[in-house]
DNA sequence: TGATGATATATTGCGTACAATTAAATTGTG
DNA sequence: CACAATTTAATTGTACGCAATATATCATCA
């Protein structure tokens, strides 16, 4: 019996259990806001950037065009952004907040420190699995890179 | 500008990200198995346990009746297992593996070690790592019993 | 300039995920 | 023992997530 292949033997499925965990503590904080998770981060991108590609969206959420295609059309028609073509490159779409997105913003700012109570563990602990974790992205955007 | 509330201050976000990012890297691995990484940490714990119902492999996985029912229905017109019903309790149906599904437990014997080249992370950061996730894994099971 | 390749988004198809509901079987209780 | 409460799967509906493909636009260069 090979024992890597026992579930308790594995990394990766800690980190794919924890990463729905922390997604579904998410929902009934966000379900006020009318938000899904991935809408959430796509908010937080447009909280700071105002406006920004599809492209730059998905480069920033590791997210493709047949997620946030129709991710975005539901949230135009939700009122938060609207959608108009680049004039300088008819290709690229800008995403634009709008004032009601803006809005929400002051809505989802006490959801942060709520999810950090939610997941108890301490700040130098959160610092390390921080770390990790964009190691880990770090090591796969290099890997992806390579490809090219 | 609430700082918690951008991407880059985001616990959960690399989290979310790279455990997305492990998914999508195991793909070419179990494409030749044919399996999904569900169908995978599925036949992982029917490896291990041979026959279990759905309910407990629901247990171990964090996955709810709504995911496993077709995916499981998938996996037996596949020939990897079976479904049956409890002779005890006709409510609960019995999920044993096949011959067929053993036989993919050599073929993917490989797939562990192919893996943690992938993530390069030495071992001392990947136990770091297995500790927080499980300790956060922990904490959301305790939350969940508390409600009821 | 016109063919060719690259890029950005949209679409399609498939496979999860999960909440909510339904239906059947079992258990607990007066 | 009857019946309400619980448990287990299945079903329904919604929302990702990604590979593969299609389409439109842009860049390059012979």
């Amino acid at each position: 019996m090979n024992d890597m292949l026992k579930l308790r033997n594995q990394l990766c499925f800690p980190l794919y259990a924890c990463a729905k965990e922390v997604v579904r503590q998410y929902m009934p904080l966000l379900e006020p806001l009318g938000l899904t998770y991935t809408q959430y981060i796509a908010m937080m991108v447009l909280w700071e950037h105002k406006s920004i590609s599809i492209r730059d969206i998905g480069k920033l959420l590791y997210l493709d065009s047949g997620t946030l295609t129709p991710m975005l059309k539901k949230m135009e028609k939700a009122g938060l952004i609207t959608r108009s073509r680049s004039k300088d490159d008819e290709r690229v779409v800008i995403i634009t907040i709008t004032q009601k997105g803006e809005e929400l913003h002051d809505a989802a700012g006490e959801i942060p420190l709520k999810m950090s109570q939610c997941v108890k563990i301490d700040s130098e602990e959160a610092q390390q699995l921080y770390t990790l974790l964009n190691k880990m992205i770090e090591n796969f955007n290099t890997l992806q890179n390579e490809k090219l």
